[in-house]
DNA sequence: TCGTTTACAGACGTTCATGTATGTTAGGCG
DNA sequence: CGCCTAACATACATGAACGTCTGTAAACGA
């Protein structure tokens, strides 16, 4: 019963899509490797066959998902012409489609929200913390240069309003995903952000559409 | 060896404390009873003399601690004639610096951030979802009659402000807590709270101060 | 075509946490 | 003052999950 490369690829690619579920609905931690080999229909063998251990599962769910923040920081906030709530706004929207229409993806941010990630995961807590540092940075500088062409309220720093727009962000995906999905996720929140960043540009806040 | 009233009831504090500090260093899944019970300087039996298990041992740790809707939702929101945005920014000034300077509840708060809701603790998340539920109803009415009265800037609905207000506070504490409490929590936050409410306020935004 | 290795299934041994059951001692109460 | 029970400590039984080891049949390379 040797199987060919191609079918131990897709027995492998059914244990990851088997983990997200059952990860998804018994949490990490509770979840075992039997359930998740009865939910691919292989035996434990098989998964320690294409996986070290349950974190090395949870580690291939992870390097899977595209985050938010990849896409925000888009190369165009660099260009210096570029009109970055623009930019800001379009990028955070389209990622906010890409979610709201790809139950696979909403399934494992969700995992990635619940999980406990003190002990083994501690490492994937703090590679997060260093993504967001990063884009904190990116955000801010470029808030800054918007700043110094006087199209920045006067309410907000670069620095508060980098803060406010991703814990917006970051509130909104939260709130969507682990409260049932229970409002419009492109909708609602594009608007929001919308709202959001009128308040930040300068004076013509009220007058824009 | 058997201890008297007072100290059946310290030993039982001791538990509590031992289970707060254990569970926020290995996270509440990887914590066992052994090890509270060593922290505590006593025994499991002890323990389970006190609590019926690791999930009752939670639930004490969830109940001890106040979460900041408490303090948000004010009674004096309710009255007619308050000014909602000062009060708002009054309650949630006041439980930042509580919890800046309170190293329990921020253990508490961190592990209850960190920890995994499915399965066992999944009745704790939901009663946390109707408590923000809760919570922003009272909040998007209070912000009703403030625009009712015309002082909400125009950028803005009830709604959609009362959502950015509660993200930006998730945002904010989560942010501090789960990446290593590198800012100062009570003085960028209610910085940064004060800007948003400023922006949330109608034309006289730019003149305040 | 034949040996080797892959891709698993299934069995095994071990660890480890849990919950309970029992033992023990002293406090509180009549 | 003596009994009962509270407040634990200790010992025990159980079971679940893990990781490994062996078996095996077929794919793949030479």
């Amino acid at each position: 019963m040797r199987r060919t490369k191609a079918e131990a690829e897709a027995t492998r690619r059914q244990i990851i899509c088997a983990a997200e579920r059952v990860f998804f609905k018994k949490g990490v931690s509770n979840a075992t490797m039997e359930d998740v080999a009865k939910a691919a229909g292989v035996t434990r063998g098989a998964i320690y066959w294409h996986f070290a251990n349950k974190t090395a599962l949870f580690m291939e769910l992870y390097k899977s998902v595209p985050l938010p923040q990849e896409d925000m920081v888009a190369r165009e906030l660099e260009s210096d012409d570029a009109d970055v709530f623009a930019v800001v706004e379009r990028a955070a929207a389209k990622w906010l489609d890409a979610l709201a229409s790809d139950e696979q993806r909403q399934r494992i941010l969700t995992i990635l929200l619940r999980c406990d990630y003190s002990g083994e995961f501690a490492p994937v807590l703090e590679k997060q913390q260093h993504v967001d540092d990063d884009h904190k940075c990116k955000l801010e500088s470029a808030l800054a240069r918007v700043a110094s062409k006087g199209q920045l309220s006067a309410c907000w720093t670069p620095r508060s309003a980098a803060s406010a727009l991703r814990w917006m962000m970051k509130g909104l995906c939260s709130e969507w995903l682990l409260h049932g999905r229970r409002f419009d996720l492109a909708g609602e929140g594009r608007e929001n952000l919308r709202r959001l960043i009128e308040s930040l540009r300068g004076a013509d806040a009220t007058r824009a559409r």
